[in-house]
DNA sequence: GTCTATAAACCGATAGAC
DNA sequence: GTCTATCGGTTTATAGAC
């Protein structure tokens, strides 16, 4: 069971969270952590043994903290025949709350942009991220997609969950150049909303299925 | 001009390159970018006075050298009154070409992780990569979109960019989890080739057109 | 548990011999 | 133009006082 930090050590994780987030591991150095953290520097030897401990620990408390839409649960009682409309409006609504929950302000924004972040840095913990993390949903993903259009092969399927889950790591390491291309100071929700809504017609054309009306 | 680079210089940029695309500026150290160049240390200060000198370089050498697709090329003889089959056909080529340029073996894979990367680290050229590199073929794509579909607007043009942009971004930096996920060894033309046909569709159904015939 | 002081390793940059 | 040796700064980690 997860052990829930407090007082330096919740600081610190959350001190260094949010600046792993904005520039990975070798980013930002112990003293960076530790002031923004408002402790001392050597709190974070004693606490976690090394810096190293430290990130990994970060990790663990934002998978253990966020509440992500999990396609293991969205999609778990679809039956084999399922109706191509009410497919279409599952998944629909699956992308929409994919996109809402990563972007919300509902939790912090470091959270996922360390986990999109840790997928393309390589690290040891980087497999059990893919097998325990990941392989899971998008299996169930896949899965739902075959039953949705039973013609479309395995392949289709991660290609379709690629679609999503690129989306989503694009917009959110993308930040910064994203908003300078649109002149805008920050994603605001009609923004999203809208990426959302065509990621999620992207998916559901692609697989031939009829779009919700509006 | 740009003022092709020999012998040890070329040799630095090329390992500097690879390394820089693989973890960014901070990533290596100049040792390890020496010693895979072949040559000594001392030479980066020598050629290029310092490493963020080098970096910079590095950057100019991959801008000069790639033969990226341009939107602003591509589309550039297009009419006001394009017919929306013409606009579909050309829309599938842009996306297909796109991909097979970032991802053919025909120019050296860290040529476009490295434009991608600088994408998502924050850096003083950033601005300057996304205003003269990426702005003009943006507008370029966005221009076209409004007048393959007149009632889409400047946001929708730009988002179905970044659908694309998006998705080379994700295949380019999470090369690693995805052939985890896939359980392969590196992508092979065939992958590449139905991710971009997906891609391609997706925009297309999205922007409202019709599809290409098979 | 928290602090200061410091060790040990590494970094980028450079002086000076060849 | 290339090398060795080294400087000055920064990093993580830790020993020891409180």
């Amino acid at each position: 069971m997860y052990q829930e930090p407090e007082g330096t050590k919740l600081a610190l994780i959350k001190a260094a969270g949010e600046l792993f987030a904005e520039s990975g591991l070798d980013g930002p150095g112990i003293r960076t952590i530790a002031e923004k953290a408002g402790v001392n520097i050597a709190a974070i030897n004693y606490h976690f043994g090394s810096k190293e401990n430290l990130y990994a620990e970060t990790f663990r408390y934002v998978i253990s903290h966020e509440k992500d839409v999990h396609a293991v649960d969205f999609f778990k009682e679809v039956g084999e025949d399922i109706d191509p409309c009410e497919a279409s409006a599952l998944l629909y609504r699956y992308v929409k709350e994919t996109f809402s929950f990563h972007f919300s302000k509902k939790q912090p924004r470091w959270f996922n942009m360390l986990v999109m972040r840790a997928l393309q840095d390589p690290s040891p913990s980087l497999q059990s991220l893919v097998e325990e993390v990941f392989r899971p949903d998008m299996e169930a993903f896949v899965a739902f997609i075959q039953k949705a259009n039973p013609s479309a092969n395995t392949q289709d399927g991660y290609l379709l969950d690629f679609l999503v889950v690129g989306q989503i790591f694009f917009y959110s390491l993308c930040r910064v150049p994203i908003l300078m291309a649109l002149k805008k100071e920050d994603y605001d929700k009609a923004f999203i909303d809208k990426a959302a809504d065509q990621t999620a017609k992207a998916v559901i054309s692609v697989l031939g299925l009829p779009l919700p009306r509006e």
